[in-house]
RNA sequence: CGCGGGGUAGAGCAGCUGGUAGCUCGUCGGGCUCAUAACCCGGAGGUCGUUGGUUCAAAUCCUUCCCCCGCAA
């Protein structure tokens, strides 16, 4: 069986990796250009890219999908199938109608939940005890294609949404394969999505990152951990915004009002959320300075603490 | 050359309008205490990231390079 891969950042490098370790005929690669990252913004490749190149697959850029020479690559390759992971652009329809057994999807979350950009983040930052990964057919619209597998998996209390992404992204290949094979024997499941169940979220960005300290303990913790590693939570300290990375729950009480700071000591910083309950901040990170655990910022910044 | 912050005792910071370095914690020794992440006394520990320069004298001024971090992508 013919495939192309198209995909752009690790998670679709880590699909096309497996694919790669069990010998599937990848024809072609297609990629996100090459721009500029970085410090001192260097040219660098996608980890698709990267890994399409370490093993001598041939590696397609295309500025645009839409102009025709997307398509026309295609029709070379003559693909018996399209993987798509996380590309990071929609393809025209003429595209997708190319490969026999169509194109196909990996998506970090149990669909129909979660459909669109961060569905793995929403579902930490939603407090989900469980989340996954899907297979599906690609569908006109986004996400709403017809699902092939799924796998589930436990989110961990204090799991960041980087360590997630790497656990499901690890899934999604292993799903992908298992998908690939029976889609070549003919045995692979295609159950539309139920759109009554359906949700759709939205990319992260920085106004997501201020703690909003009116909310309980868990799920600030979940804020915490869910937007690890990008864009991280924050919280402000005597004019400096600072960026939060763990937390622990605590059995302390207060009359204090939610953001105002309980104690500061050894075990970190105690801060007052809703209904007079705490949150043990124990790493943070000041601007220009690298992250540390709460304790050792303490020393050098020692915290007045309003009575 | 995309923008900016920072590299000072084991850790976190101050000093940076030049005169051989200070604070908190930790650590070591001693004391006090029923006891203590408590308190008291004493000690060890730093070629101030690197290179060259200015100067009578530089952590403090200028310069080279290295490393860390945030923004932006």
């Amino acid at each position: 069986m013919r495939i192309v891969f198209m995909g752009t950042p690790d998670f679709a490098a880590a699909s096309l990796k497996k694919l790669i370790e069990d010998k599937f005929n990848i024809v072609g690669v297609f990629t996100q250009p090459d721009k500029p990252k970085g410090r001192g913004m260097e040219m660098s490749f996608s980890p698709v890219k990267e890994l399409a190149l370490a093993h001598d697959l041939p590696v397609f850029q295309p500025e645009k999908m839409r102009d025709g020479s997307a398509l026309r690559q295609i029709e070379v390759l003559a693909p018996d199938i399209l993987v798509v992971v996380a590309y990071g652009r929609i393809l025209p329809d003429e595209i997708l109608a190319v490969p026999k057994f169509g194109a196909i999807n990996v998506h970090g979350s149990l669909l129909p939940k979660y459909r669109g950009a961060a569905p793995i983040q929403w579902a930490v930052l939603n407090g989900d005890k469980v989340t996954g990964v899907s297979t599906m057919y690609l569908a006109k619209e986004m996400d709403t294609g017809d699902i092939i597998y799924t796998a589930e998996t436990e989110i961990g209390e204090f799991e960041t949404s980087g360590e997630l992404f790497d656990r499901l992204m690890v899934m999604g290949a292993d799903l992908l394969v298992k998908t690939l094979r029976d889609i070549e024997k003919g045995t692979a499941p295609r159950t539309p999505q139920d759109n009554a169940k359906a949700s759709y979220v939205s990319q992260l960005d920085k106004s997501f990152s201020p703690i909003d300290w009116n909310k309980s303990p868990r799920a600030v913790v979940k804020w915490i951990y869910g937007l690890q590693p990008w864009p991280v939570a924050t919280m402000e300290l005597e004019g400096s915004v600072y960026r939060v990375f763990a937390a622990e729950y605590t059995e302390g009480k207060t009359d204090k009002a939610p953001g105002q700071i309980v104690s500061a000591g050894k075990a970190g910083i105690e801060i007052a959320c809703a209904n007079g309950e705490t949150l043990m901040i124990t790493q943070l990170q000041a601007p220009g300075k690298k992250r540390m655990k709460a304790a050792d910022f303490l020393r050098g910044h020692p915290i007045k603490i309003e009575p």
